[in-house]
RNA sequence: GGCCCGUUUGACAAGCGGUUAAGUCACCGCCCUUUCACGGCGGCUUCGGGGGUUCGAAUCCCCCACGGGUCACCA
């Protein structure tokens, strides 16, 4: 027995920033594409013409070339099922359309919209179920002549079967039944011809052989529709899998108010994106073992489709955070720099073109500091001390620090030595330290703090020898004369 | 409101009728240490409630509660 290809596809609307949702929709779908050898296709569903633009399709496509999620067919590439933008297949849904009118299997309806609303008001009153009374289905001649007369335009209507059920098989939740009479005839082409999300992707899925529908919750309830446009039009109904909702803080449903949910958001923070892909496939999908961090390969080889869970999870950037320091721990000085510039550009610490010597500081800066962060816009919370010579005392313990009767010992050995210093580097520096506490016979803290105090004015931040490296001989004891004036 | 989905510790979750109910993040403690961070070690009263089925239930069934989704000429 021949394995059939598997064959998902990414179908984002371009209504808007591209939701941490839907990246992990598109992951979803990559993973079981990558792990099986089958094809990813991505789709674009723009038939809201009110909404779509092309600036949003350009941001989608950039957001999952960043996160590397790539596709086998779909827009910009091509591929043997094109087009695959929806508004560039509409002579497509036409056909079906004048077959499913032709057959009987939908009619032309000519309510309004306040006809709709008003109708819809009337049924909620009497607590019933909101859906369409299918009252166009029968028109009389003389009637329909005379919306016409009066200019209105139809939509199309997809007459839903009394008494049927419909069940189908989810790859996530198992078997889900529904019953058709909760469900009224629906549009399926708007008045101005353009067909409606349930009716195009239908179509769309079934002429491009998609054979896995994976894609979120919220689109469960819209499956039996779905199913039952299959039906009418005689195509082979795909496996679905609903995968669950990604929550916020307070359980709902993830939105603006629980920060950042765009990829483009996160991308700005200064994450990384297999970061990202990590932390997303774990939101939902289980490993089999303890590790918890995957490469884009390991996930490939990891995933599948029956370890993912059925319960929405909730977003937790406690977790993204490790996840990502854990990636920039591996990166480079260079990379590290490369990440860490805009952050410092955008906060006015650099600007311009940086110098070779200037670039390799800014290096060693992140370098230093790279433990204390966990993304790369968190460095301009820790920085100002490599590039403010003025600051004021952090807290009364700094101040304190700073009455230690040992202090002036410490500063003139200190001072003495470091005078003396040809090169300032990192072993240097630690040497010179070490020094100094064996020189007055002090422990360690009596010697550091009181100089990390000195030179910065906080009680805590990168270590010293790394520190004072940076700062260099003129800056570190311009600083400690200066601090010394303050007390 | 109808329909559908879900409910294991603060969060992600493993678990598929018999386990001391994994692991990860967070949190707490200890250790390391010049601080913070990193790292190491340890801790962290968990199966929403109630009925069944069964020798035995987190696991199967029913009811309830709670959360979510959906009922558009949006996707």
């Amino acid at each position: 027995m021949s394995m059939q290809e598997i064959r998902v596809r990414f179908a984002p609307s371009p209504t808007g920033p591209f939701h941490i949702g839907g990246a992990r929709s598109a992951l979803f779908n990559w993973l079981l594409a990558r792990k099986t050898g089958g094809k990813l296709i991505l789709r674009v569903e723009d038939t809201d013409l009110e909404r779509s633009t092309k600036e949003s399709e350009e941001n989608i496509k950039d957001a999952l070339h960043w996160l590397g999620i790539t596709w086998d067919e779909g827009v910009d590439i091509g591929g043997p099922y094109g087009p695959y933008r929806q508004t560039e297949r509409l002579a497509i849904y036409r056909q079906y359309t004048d077959q499913l009118l032709a057959t009987g299997q939908a009619y032309l309806c000519y309510c309004t919209d306040e006809e709709l609303e008003a109708e819809r008001q009337a049924l909620m009153a009497k607590n019933e179920m909101p859906c369409y009374s299918g009252r166009c289905k029968n028109l009389s001649p003389d009637d329909e002549a005379r919306f016409i007369a009066e200019g209105r335009k139809p939509t199309v209507r997809f007459k839903v079967p009394a008494n049927v059920e419909i069940g189908f098989k989810d790859l996530v939740r198992g078997a889900v039944v529904f019953d058709s009479n909760g469900i009224g005839d629906f549009v399926i082409v708007k008045s101005d011809g353009i067909p409606v999300y349930n009716y195009a992707v239908v179509i769309d899925d079934a002429l491009m052989n998609i054979t896995h529908v994976i894609r979120a919750e919220e689109h469960l309830s819209n499956t039996p529709r779905q199913v039952l446009l299959y039906q009418a039009l005689g195509f082979p109904v795909p496996q679905f899998a609903h995968i669950s909702l990604i929550l916020g803080k307070d359980r709902s449903k993830m939105s603006k108010r629980h920060g950042a949910t765009s990829v483009e958001q996160y991308r700005a923070l200064g994450y990384l994106p297999e970061a990202i892909v990590n932390f997303l496939a774990l939101l939902g999908w289980s490993p089999v073992g303890e590790e918890e961090i995957f490469s884009r390969q390991e996930l490939i080889e990891q995933f599948s489709m029956e370890r993912v869970a059925k319960n929405p999870a909730v977003f937790d950037v406690d977790k993204l955070n490790w996840i990502n320091a854990n990636y920039m721990k591996k990166l480079s000085p260079e990379e590290l720099a490369e990440m860490v510039i805009p952050h410092l550009e955008a906060a006015g610490y650099i600007s311009g073109t940086l110098s070779p010597e200037k670039r390799a500081w800014v290096t060693e800066v992140a370098v230093a500091l790279r433990e204390h962060i966990s993304y790369a816009a968190q460095i301009v919370d820790h920085v100002d001390i490599f590039f403010n010579d003025s600051y004021d005392f952090e807290n009364d313990e700094a101040r304190m620090l700073l009455q230690d009767v040992d202090l002036p010992r410490v500063i003139t050995s200190f001072r003495e030595k470091f005078h003396a210093m040809e090169v300032i580097d990192v072993p240097g520096v630690k040497a010179l330290l070490k020094a100094v506490t064996k020189e007055l016979k002090l422990g360690g803290k009596k010697v550091y703090m009181p100089i990390r105090v000195l030179l910065t004015g906080k009680t805590h931040g990168p270590e010293l020898f790394h520190l004072i490296p940076l700062l260099g001989k003129e800056r570190t004891l311009a600083r400690i004369e200066n601090t010394l004036k303050k007390i």
